[in-house]
DNA sequence: AGGCCAATGTTATATTGTCACGGCAGGATC
DNA sequence: GATCCTGCCGTGACAATATAACATTGGCCT
């Protein structure tokens, strides 16, 4: 880790965070969003645009279509509220938007556990080798795939 | 880039290079596994099952299904013969099957082009973060998304 | 009211990925 | 040779992920 204070948020403080987040990048704060979110925030790992779709089906009694989740999702990803998962194609929330950082994501196989570290040194070195090599980095995607202490520990 | 010596291999030798690998890792080599491997060869950027599977499909004059195609790249990814880069869904050949890397790839935005830098110490460095945070990494993923020299220039 | 615009709904379709089963060829065994 | 494995591949079905096109709603402005 830095030295870099974060500032992340749970629960009703997130949905706050959120919304300034959203705010800030000129985005609206509507009902649909505020149900996504908190569906979203709501699982413990990265969870697929179908699965959100499904929760917020369930907690408002109606059908929720995929599509108007991934409009929203990629809303949330430009407004570094939520992150794609690549390695998952699934989303998970940013518990701290309110700063810029290229996330490390640890994913565990066996349950699905999904942490992130920030290093700003390693994701700048990572950075650095893209550019020493002539290419103009934008998003570098670092994941690793492996088992949580839990896990390993069975 | 490390002092480490790579070998590269290309066209013939790359086939060859692949059927040595495959024979190290105990599978065989068959004129189907040979016909995907070139396929997904001669593409220069990111290849999806399908573009493969369309690729063999016009090469054999016959219809192929993807299914057989992911089958075998399943195969080839576990003998090293080639990489998922998981944020396009797709697979790359590996042209150095010889040896081990976590791989870093560049993949550029605009044209799809793609290519791969070994940094041993960043990618060691990424793994060694994972196991300070009680992480036991596997498999890291390391992609930079963004623009290769050519387009950056335009 | 009427018009405009952003957000969302609706429907359809494309793309990516998995599963189950069956046939077939080659080698081992009798 | 006949039989039985075993690995490879073909095939069809289906699940999961993602995008596109168009309709509808509801707020806001004039």
């Amino acid at each position: 880790m830095t030295a870099h204070v974060h500032h992340s948020h749970h629960g009703e403080a997130l949905t706050d965070a959120a919304r300034d987040a959203m705010a800030r990048s000129g985005e609206q704060w509507t009902t649909m969003r505020e149900a996504v979110f908190k569906a979203l925030a709501s699982f413990e790992r990265p969870a697929s645009a179908y699965d959100i779709a499904d929760q917020v089906s369930a907690d408002q009694g109606r059908r929720v279509a995929a599509n108007s989740v991934y409009r929203i999702l990629d809303l949330f990803v430009g407004a570094n509220l939520a992150r794609k998962v690549e390695s998952a194609n699934a989303y998970i929330a940013n518990d701290h938007p309110d700063c810029l950082h290229d996330c490390i994501f640890l994913i565990c196989d066996s349950c699905g556990q999904t942490t992130h570290i920030d290093d700003d040194r390693l994701s700048g070195g990572v950075r650095a080798a893209a550019k020493a090599a002539g290419f103009a980095p934008e998003r570098p995607v670092i994941e690793v795939r492996g088992k949580c202490g839990e896990c390993e520990a069975q």
